[in-house]
DNA sequence: CCTACCGATCGGTAGG
DNA sequence: CCTACCGATCGGTAGG
């Protein structure tokens, strides 16, 4: 017996997650708890945690939106492009914008929830873990494909282009989270460049 | 009036010190609570504290010997080599060594500290900023010797291939434990020698 | 370095 | 979605 309309509770729901993301791209998906959750909403901590029933459940959903705002933010914009070299170079671009100018306050999630639990057990570290593996796969796929298309060299290895520009991502979203530095995105572009063109 | 000879306080100290740098390098330093440390070394809470006043301070110890042991195993062992790009390979080889086989059960710790402090306030996230650059720093001056030597390209700029090298390191320490992928210290040493034969 | 304690917060539940 | 509660754990202190 809900006290609010169906469409009431998901907007809390949606309001609920909005709010942990923000928070655990911060402090990480451990620093999201119910009873801040609750202070910083309003609300009581049995409304906050009801609508996900257990703090584990809580911390995937949290995920799950922020990789939901990647995938839209980096994948979306680069996927009506030509598969191959201009897709994965429109995929580098929309990926500097976003951690350049990240929509959470924290910086890059994908990199602090990453570095969180990749040494962790659990259901948490298996869905980062496998969420990583298929992005790293999206990006040799295409790097694969410029291959073949003769947009890089033939003995160009797939697997270590997406390594590589894996890294510099997580590296430019360093340097501007830890120093603040404001070359940091055109590091990253030249360090692209070398990748793409050289490899 | 302690009750035990200096000699065994500073032992406990470090037991204690040690037993944090294995807890934070899986957990972060925010998992190293005083409660676990006690029951893991069969202390009590305020014999653990003792020896350090507050939580931020036994953090900051922890940190500190993490560092240490990564001077140790990486600085100390390429300090040696003629400066310039020498001393810089082997500054990199080293570093891949160390993040392989890590002495911390959770990988490198610089990293994974990095990450849970670089968007946070306070001491600990200024110590690890200021440990980084300076690290960074190291990497650029023996990229500029190298360069002046005529090692490195004349055009190369240093603080970019910093940028580089210390992106690699922390995708390979991501591979090796998020992914447990063998095969990330072939690909750290591949982009090492891209980057340090072409920039 | 211990026992015994403090107030605050943790995740979560019962009942409405 | 709330109030009122539970046992466990948090950082930390007093006193020996």
């Amino acid at each position: 017996m809900p006290r609010r309309s169906n469409a009431e509770a998901a907007r809390t729901r949606v309001a609920i997650i909005d709010r942990a993301v923000q928070t655990a791209s911060i402090e990480g998906l451990e620093g999201v708890t119910i009873g801040r959750l609750a202070d910083d909403l309003g609300m009581s901590k049995a409304g906050v945690i009801g609508h996900f029933g257990n703090k584990t459940d809580l911390q995937r959903a949290t995920f799950h939106q922020a990789q939901q705002i990647f995938t839209t933010e980096v994948w979306e914009r680069a996927k009506d492009k030509p598969r191959g070299l201009p897709r994965l170079s429109a995929i580098c671009e929309a990926w500097i914008k976003h951690v350049s100018n990240s929509p959470f306050p924290g910086g890059c999630f994908m990199c602090t929830v990453a570095t969180e639990w990749d040494a962790r057990e659990g259901d948490i570290h298996d869905e980062v873990r496998d969420s990583w593996r298929l992005w790293l796969k999206v990006l040799a796929r295409e790097a694969a494909a410029g291959r073949d298309a003769g947009d890089l060299p033939e003995d160009s290895d797939p697997d270590q282009i997406a390594f590589e520009l894996n890294a510099i991502a997580m590296a430019l979203n360093q340097s501007l989270q830890l120093f603040d530095d404001r070359r940091a995105p055109a590091r990253a572009r030249s360090a692209v460049r070398r990748v793409l063109n050289q490899s």
